[in-house]
This record gives C-alpha cells, structure tokens and sequence, in this order.
DNA sequence: ACCTTGACTAGAT
DNA sequence: AATCTAGCCAAGG
C-alpha cells in the first residue's frame, strides 16, 4: 500500500516506557539508570532515562529521585542545588548514605 | 545530513 | 580507587 507506514510497532515512544518503569519503583528503594533502560526494553540507552528525567517538569509526580547512577550515586555534582534537593527526597523515605554513596540495602533489582 | 551534548556505563589503565 | 575511552539514544543547532 502507497500510504505505508515506515514504523510500525511504535505504540508506545520510549519516553513513556521509561516513565512507566520509573513509576514502579518503591518509596525507599533506588534503581540506575541502566537498570531502568533495561526494564523498559532498551538495555543501551541509560544516557536516555537521563534526558528524559531531564524533562520531567518540576511538579512531576513521578519518583525520579529513585534513580541513581551504576556507583549508586547521585548524578549531579555534589555542589549542586539538584544534589541536595534529590538526597533530601531520598533521606525522606528513609535511604541511608554511606558518604555519597546508597547503601546496598535499598537496590530494587 | 553532520556534529555536539548529556541526570550513563562497562571495561581497560 | 581514580581516570579514561569507546559505545549508546535522542534532541537540538
């Protein structure tokens, strides 16, 4: 047929994949950006789940703060407003730190 | 269409 | 343990 799509199964864009992943994860537990790639199908693209956290607008109601990096830190330089603003979220539902870094305990997967 | 830039990462030094 | 490097995906210039 002339009006053939060139894509087809795209149902549902990545973005809102990752959002679905993102939302999964329990208050008190943190996954990586990887980790959540992977859960939504797209086992290279951690880069993505970070551009598309990027974008969430400020009064999101999704869990971003959930998500760390691979070292199980927090992405953002340690000076940085985001820093404190992610660490408070995540001291709030009781994450414990060892420095920069989330204790084991609280990994999802 | 090409190049650069990231809330990234696994693997090599 | 700290750095570097090479892949990766999508967006923007």
């Amino acid at each position: 047929m002339r009006f053939a799509r060139t894509s087809l199964p795209k149902s549902m864009n990545n973005q809102q994949r990752i959002w679905q992943v993102v939302s999964q994860i329990p208050a008190g537990y943190v996954a990586s950006y990887g980790q959540v790639a992977a859960q939504a199908g797209l086992p290279k693209a951690a880069r993505l789940v970070g551009n598309v956290l990027r974008q969430l607008p400020d009064d999101s109601k999704l869990p971003w703060h959930r998500v760390v990096n691979a070292q199980r830190k927090i992405s953002f330089p340690q000076l940085s407003d985001a820093y404190q603003h992610q660490k408070q979220r995540l001291l709030a539902e009781g994450i414990s730190f060892n420095g920069e870094v989330i204790a084991k305990q609280h990994c999802y997967w």
